[in-house]
RNA sequence: GGGCUCAUAGCUCAGCUUGGAUAGAGUGUUGGACUUCUAAUCCAAUGGUCAAGGGAUCGAAGCCCUUUGGGCCCA
């Protein structure tokens, strides 16, 4: 802790100072500087302005006057605009990070206090291959819980599989009546073949064919009953499915710690059991007159009463999403047995839960708190769950962090068969529009393979192959995180091989350029010295961007936030890459000078490669 | 029709949660830097009615209201 902790002194000192001299207790806020404004700003001085009714620069020059700078501070400042600026001591600001950064847990923040919390992400529905808008939810949900991880949660990951649904009946339509072979095409994953081929042509003949469409609900109603015949096939399909985007998901580089199974929870009643609950609670009301008559409906504060179970008896699609939350928030007494699913290529277990009797000791994968990462779309009815599960539990937190869609840009969808008069368009399963999520990897990896074969001829084609994956996977993943989630991604096949500028791969190759430097000199640098001689401008910069690193896994951390650490990880690249170009390491005048840098060269390279590793990224060595 | 959301440089986007300083990057365009620790780089110039209008405030890109345009959800 250095950053946080300075700035949590200023804060106490601060108050401290408004308290002796008898001023209003206010919400002030001390947070790191913009450049050319110190390294701390204090905004206290407007916000005492008013009452005292004097000038902030005036108030600020008081501050200024009372302030005990103590160790960590050189200075503190009024700015004329009234603003309280306060100059870090570089000396033992530089002695104090770079060692710190050494540590593997450089960078942690405890904001968790090692609770427990549930992260949700991926549920793809199990009737189709994984595209780049997939990939957004994936690359948000697994940056999160990294970053809460080392902001010290218990995080467990959960994949929901949506294996009794529409769209696997869609399928089954598709094998049982639409005279699809079970076995795709020589070289086509199983689940490309059922989306691409088997899905789009289903789907497309249902309007014409309206005894297809009745053949559809018969089967989802025959899903619901374990034991059919048809639940039996949609098993093995979707068993099979899910494994295909289970390896998509791993050559992402994302993991998890269970699987859930929506057959499951239908098998075990645990939707019975919730109602029962939510009825017995008062929760849900029955409707005796209007065009609700005989629906039970969720009252919710300034909106329509929201219907659950239908006057017939079946429960909305709403209601489907219910009994899942409840298990995740731990509400309802667990139904589930657990079975080991595989190890993952990371080491990671994957569990998966079972209604049937296993040798695995009982696992739990619940919390009260809960975050589930879905698309914006799904926004009105995450509400609803939302707003119920608060009722059963006020002390739980049950967050639905959504993201906007990725759509494809006109030149892209041209590309793909689609003409669109210049507009964006969204992405259609049903359609076939889509960018699949291997083939956009393999053909970055293609590309990247033959740039970094073009730089580095002395490597052989499995270097240059562990190069190509590690950056394409970065790029794309940078690419879903960077913007904020509430904006639509515009992808475009063209624009998406750029490799220069604010992209991975710039980020990856300031580290590939510290690392060479390390691999030149040979042996580890020596940290117990003292390193007041880092003081050009550049390694001051580079030095403050690797000691604000917690400053920013807590903003992230805070506000589930990944673009966060997106946006750290590429100042601190442009920091390095600007020392690079200024300052020169090996032949620096004197052997002590050489070893200091080299320490600095070191501490930025580990504190990137933490950073990356937030956002599921790795850096090569060599690229 | 109801609800949600987005609009900042030619283009793509940060900044908005918590109002305050000189609105920042990348890209594009123009110019400069490789006998060097890898030029996937660096340095500089260029480029802004922060969609429009109004309101509260000493002070608004940010907060409130209205309008326009795009997207999503529901009907």
């Amino acid at each position: 802790m250095a950053f946080l902790n300075i700035i949590n002194q200023v804060k106490e000192n601060t108050s401290k100072i408004i308290s002796e001299k008898g001023y209003d207790n206010v919400d002030f806020v001390v947070e790191y500087s913009r450049s050319g404004f110190g390294d701390i700003t204090c905004n206290i001085a407007f916000l005492l302005a008013k009452n005292l009714k004097k000038n902030p620069q005036e108030i600020a020059e008081e501050f200024v006057g009372e302030y005990n700078l103590g160790n960590d501070l050189e200075k503190v400042e009024a700015h004329k605009s009234g603003y309280l600026n306060f100059f870090i001591n570089n000396n033992s600001f530089t002695n104090t990070v770079l060692p710190e950064s050494l540590k593997e847990n450089y960078g942690n923040v405890d904001i968790g206090k090692n609770s427990k919390l549930v992260v949700e992400h991926t549920s793809v529905n199990p009737n189709k291959a994984l595209h780049i808008g997939h990939l957004r939810n994936v690359a948000i949900g697994d940056a999160v819980s990294r970053i809460l991880s080392k902001a010290n949660y218990d995080v467990k990951v959960l994949n929901y599989v949506d294996d009794s649904g529409l769209q696997v009946a869609d399928i089954i339509v598709g094998f049982k009546y639409g005279g699809f072979s079970e076995d795709p095409p020589d070289g086509e994953k199983f689940a490309n073949y059922c989306g691409d081929t088997v899905y789009v042509s289903i789907t497309s003949k249902y309007e014409s064919d309206k005894d297809l469409e009745s053949r559809r609900h018969e089967i989802l109603k025959e899903l619901e009953d374990s034991t059919s015949e048809t639940a039996k096939f949609g098993k093995t399909l979707t068993r099979k499915i899910l494994s295909d985007q289970l390896d998509t998901v791993w050559n992402f580089g994302a993991s998890y710690d269970c699987l859930n199974f929506e057959s499951e929870i239908l098998y075990s009643k645990l939707w019975e059991k919730i109602f029962e609950r939510i009825k017995s609670e008062n929760l849900v009301r029955l409707e005796d007159q209007g065009n609700n008559a005989g629906c039970w409906v969720l009252p919710i504060e300034n909106e329509d009463d929201k219907i659950i179970v239908r006057s017939n008896g079946a429960a909305t699609y709403v209601a489907k999403d219910i009994p899942y939350a409840a298990w995740k928030l731990g509400v309802v007494n667990d139904p589930f047995n657990y079975a080991k699913y595989t190890i993952q290529p990371n080491g990671r277990i994957l569990y998966e839960t079972t209604l049937e009797e296993t040798q695995v000791p009982k696992q739990s994968f619940a919390a009260n708190k809960v975050i589930t990462v879905i698309d914006n779309r799904q926004t009105n009815l995450q509400k609803i769950v939302t707003n119920l599960m608060s009722k059963f539990n006020p002390e739980s937190s049950y967050v639905h962090l959504g993201y906007e869609a990725v759509t494809l840009s006109s030149e892209t969808a041209k590309i793909l068969g689609n003409k669109t008069d210049g507009k964006d368009v969204q992405m259609s399963g049903r359609k076939g529009l889509y960018i699949n999520a291997d083939e956009i990897i393999g053909k970055l990896e293609k590309h990247i393979f033959l740039e970094s074969k073009e730089r580095n001829d002395d490597l052989d084609d499995a270097s240059l192959n562990e190069i190509a994956h590690n950056v394409a996977v970065g790029t794309i993943r940078y690419e879903l995180i960077k913007p904020d989630l509430g904006k639509i991604i515009t992808f475009d096949i063209n624009t998406s091989l750029k490799l220069e500028g604010d992209t991975c791969s710039y980020i990856q190759y300031s580290c590939v350029r510290a690392a060479r430097i390390l691999e030149k000199f040979g042996n580890e640098p020596n940290f117990d010295v003292q390193f007041d001689q880092l003081n050009t401008e550049y390694e001051t910069n580079l030095i403050k961007q690797i000691g604000l690193f917690e400053v920013f896994v807590n903003d992230a951390a805070k506000n589930y936030s990944p673009k966060v650490i997106a946006k750290y990880c590429y100042d601190l690249a442009v920091a390095f890459s600007s020392f690079y170009e200024h300052v020169n390491v090996l032949k620096a005048d004197t052997p002590e000078l050489i070893n200091t840098r080299l320490c600095l060269v070191l501490s930025f390279k580990l504190t990137l490669e933490k950073a990356l590793n937030l956002i599921g990224i790795i850096a090569p060595q060599r690229m």
